[in-house]
DNA sequence: GTCTATACAACGATAGAC
DNA sequence: GTCTATCGTTGTATAGAC
């Protein structure tokens, strides 16, 4: 699997997603419109996410938010109802992109090495499609609401859990020697998390999104293969 | 290396610190009284640490810390002259205490392996002990000022550095196999850091500090000793 | 050394014109 | 659907009494 081709298979555009949320009555977005709406609302959410991202959420205001998108408070306010809930967009967004490609990417008649090195691979590559996502969501969810902080525990769970799904699997068949699956998952966990934290680490190394890749893997494979 | 005796021998109390800070003419404490001035400092740090890591510290109103420490707003300007440099007094705090023991420990007449073993202990017994300032200090950094974010870059690529020194110099003795020392201490940094940024993932599934270090170790040794 | 009272800026949010 | 103008609140910071 190449991160090229992962690339253009990865076609779900956030236009479609900003179209979804748009139609969805669960919000309270005024705007209806879908023509101008989905433009400016995808605007509203790249941008949000990328001074968040440099100042932190609550830090940025919506003044700002408004200038740099080139609309004004009173036209903000006719896409979210408050600050929380452009959070709550920015969540709901991201997380229904990263669950319609995990739909996607799995099967199950592979080797357990194969699923392994897939599963990493495939997190990989979408962590540094939707990067800024998965920094934001990563570095903001101790300040969300309850209910947004639970989905987002729930979401981190269900990554490891691939993992060590496919781990207990390997260790049931033989291919595996592993103490413990689970210690297991969250280690790989916390090396795949590494590659979109620390992006000026590894911009600075110059240090591609594939050598990074097959570094975790050859670390990973070293692990199970042995018999520690 | 066992964390209880580990434990007894990090003696180096944070009133120590708090008492270098205050003779320090560098910020601009104007409480200058030891009995009454330590004491308050170190509530101070230690609240809003505490505070900061559960909202943020962009999100913690001065006059939330007042109250929780039971101070008034004029009092705690006693101690600092903006909120800004209660920031640098926290980092600056936690910094101190970190450099002292990491020169302690250090042995470089061991072999390759056991000074690998030692550092990754020390590095996880060390921020158990300050888990609330590693905390704060790696969630908060993207909000810093130039200077203190320097540092902070500083303090983080002087561990990796540690690591990829560790495992360069086994490599030449040939008592390691790997390829990229770099990586390869970038992979055990970022296994580390999750100790003590998802504690409520480690507390919640029962996982001691010795069961994690342990862990860690023998996933290190795997690949270290293989080759990939 | 610590308090109360207050100054002043910036924030999120809304009303009403267009 | 978007604008300008404005509201009330909350933030950091300071002045002056004790």
């Amino acid at each position: 699997m190449k991160f090229s081709d992962f690339k253009k298979e990865f076609k779900m555009s956030m236009e479609d997603i900003c179209y979804e949320i748009i139609q969805d009555d669960n919000n309270s977005i005024k705007v209806k419109n879908e023509r101008v709406g989905v433009k400016k609302l995808k605007t509203i959410i790249e941008t949000a996410i990328t001074i968040s991202n440099r100042k932190g959420f609550h830090a940025m205001s919506l003044r700002e938010l408004c200038s740099e998108c080139g609309l004004s408070m009173g036209g903000l306010y006719g896409y979210i109802s408050s600050k929380d809930e452009l959070l709550e967009v920015i969540q709901d967004q991201g997380r229904r992109l990263l669950l319609k490609v995990m739909d996607t990417y799995g099967n199950e008649k592979e080797s357990s090495i194969d699923q392994l090195t897939r599963a990493i691979y495939t997190h990989i590559y979408l962590s540094e499609l939707m990067q800024p996502w998965f920094f934001f969501s990563y570095m903001e969810a101790r300040f969300f609401i309850r209910e947004e902080q639970e989905k987002s525990i729930e979401t981190e769970l269900l990554t490891e859990q691939i993992f060590s799904e496919i781990l207990e699997m390997g260790r049931l068949k033989g291919d595996f020697k592993l103490g413990d699956p689970v210690l297991t998952a969250s280690a790989i966990k916390s090396m795949l998390q590494d590659w979109y934290l620390k992006r000026w680490k590894y911009n600075r190394r110059n240090i591609s999104v594939d050598d990074y890749a097959k570094h975790v893997i050859s670390f990973v494979m070293a692990f199970v293969k042995g018999d520690c």
